[in-house]
DNA sequence: GCCAACCTTTACGTTAACGGCAACGTGAGG
DNA sequence: CCTCACGTTGCCGTTAACGTAAAGGTTGGC
């Protein structure tokens, strides 16, 4: 949280490579998200430089959450921001009435907007955490026949395997037939 | 679980129209994933229309919900259909090999493969996670204002209670005049 | 046997999300 | 002042994931 006092204006604007190399994106890419209107020119140097804060710094970070984890398209991350946008324009709202009311009113709107965010989220957790139950399903399945086959018969001419593992994880590398 | 040719063969077979109504997407639609290699003919009629079983529609949904819920692309989601493929395969091979060593290295193959699987939706999860963890934050803080907010006068009179809203949230873009 | 509805392949069109030039301006250091 | 890395705005290219239209073959009811 920044608060972005005037009086230490100790803010280190960085340029459009600084930023694609600290967030992990391409200039084009930024450029891009600017040109769709999922952020604003921040500010410009005299010679129209893009000029980012820490602000935009989150802002792309957050387009990017969306886009690589939830993926979303940058369509929805713009509706998202939307929300995000008039949040902020809320807050301005905010300051700027004097009736209590009205305060209760916009609050109560930024939290159904937010509310409304999680939910689009839960939403795909809840399918994902589905699909890992069936996944574990079938792996309980799997692990239960292996079971049943270290109980089964011991082949008398296949004495090669040490065979005393239960559910390994790791070492089965060799790729080796072919 | 069926195994695609047992003694009772009732099994109604769809043609493509049927299959993209019952699940909501176009013909084009799944001949691309056919195309793809994501599905395979299933079957074909004596005059080439391509029939669907129930083993198709389930592949169907489930390339459907990983590219809706899960937002996979169909390359990622060829990736664990191959993985899937690959288990069917090594069913068969398990069933005709005699080795039990060897049957015991292909069901590990197999359960490593759906661990794989398995973590990649996890990782998923994770993240949206945080990213509703970062929201709720957000609605938490917006909550304790509004409380606060409760908390204060209900005077409209009173200015006193503005001040102790000072948190000043974003700074004025100083995009200069338009 | 005929026709409309459905299917086939082939192939070009479209949208999203960038990549990658070209042609030119910028800005900090030597 | 010059240089050179970095930046800017076009603008065309590309890949993924389909849409859509053309030119036919297939089915099933009448």
């Amino acid at each position: 949280m920044k608060t972005t006092t005037e009086g230490a204006a100790e803010e280190r604007l960085l340029r459009i490579n600084e930023v694609a190399e600290e967030l992990g994106l391409t200039t084009r890419t930024i450029r891009y998200y600017e040109e769709l209107g999922l952020l604003r020119p921040a500010a410009r140097s005299e010679g129209s430089y893009r000029l980012f804060d820490a602000d935009d710094l989150e802002r792309l970070r957050f387009i990017k959450g969306l886009r690589d984890d939830a993926g979303f398209s940058l369509n929805e991350i713009g509706q998202l921001l939307e929300d995000e946008v008039a949040r902020a324009r809320n807050r301005e709202r905010f300051r700027e009435t004097d009736s209590v009311e009205e305060r209760r009113v916009i609050l109560a709107d930024a939290v159904k907007r937010i509310e409304r965010q999680i939910l689009t989220l839960r939403r795909k957790i809840e399918r994902l955490e589905t699909m890992v139950d069936e996944a574990d399903e079938r792996r309980a399945h799997l692990l239960a026949h292996a079971a049943e086959l270290e109980g089964e018969t011991i082949d008398p001419h296949d004495r090669s395997a040490s065979a005393r593992f239960r559910s390994e994880p790791a070492r089965v590398s060799s790729r080796g037939a072919r």
